[in-house]
DNA sequence: TTGTATTATCGTACAAAAACGATAAACCAA
DNA sequence: TTGGTTTATCGTTTTTGTACGATAATACAA
């Protein structure tokens, strides 16, 4: 938060640290976790789940669409929620490079 | 933030929700690559590089440490920082398996 | 058209994160 | 011991996140 000097950061720090920001809540992964479990697409069954509002619910929804992880359609008064796979797919891709990163170019510890 | 009613969730959940928040700033990737690139564990090195205040940094720095992330040791007056490969590897399996479970357990998109 | 059900958005309150400067703490060198 | 170097911590300010109730919007049913 605060001004995050975003500038100085790479763009792919930037991605991952954003994709990490929707994954940093409880809430949003058990939703992923309903939407792919059953086909409780529907926000209304998501917020019987869940012990939260139906408001707090709609808005991690609606983070969880900004940022492509999944994908809604209006049917009639009801929403449609369900898994972006090939945004998992990507996440899952750009993860890795990270941890593999993180975990190849040890040149020599330290500690 | 606020409650966040973290009694509802499953541990597993809130895990990776909390590995995901210490990932959701991109100074931290950034400090983290730094770490695994060179040996500049010394958080000196780690102010030269970022454009950040030396307080500020000491403060990712500590996250990243009570994460268990990192790693870091006290040789004299400085302190001597690297990444901890098991607690990545760990991190990196369970992020896989939240990963698997979204992609596999779809029962038929609805979208 | 009128009502009902469902979801999104608005406004608000509070908690947490992020950043910085200033200061304290720890250790080595002279 | 004194001074210099390095890092951690404190205090503060600002921004962001989370949650809720209330309300608006949307579409179907009667």
């Amino acid at each position: 938060m605060a001004s995050a000097k975003t500038e100085v950061f790479t763009q792919e720090e930037q991605d991952l640290a954003s994709f990490a920001k929707v994954l940093s809540h409880p809430a949003r992964i058990a939703i992923l976790k309903i939407l792919a479990a059953q086909n409780a697409c529907i926000c209304g069954q998501i917020v019987e789940v869940l012990p939260l509002a139906q408001s707090t619910v709609s808005q991690h929804l609606k983070e969880l669409k900004n940022a492509g992880l999944i994908k809604g359609t209006i049917e009639g008064p009801k929403s449609c929620y369900c898994i972006n796979r090939e945004a998992f797919e990507k996440l899952n891709q750009e993860f890795n490079s990270l941890f593999q990163t993180l975990q190849t170019e040890i040149a020599g510890n330290c500690c």
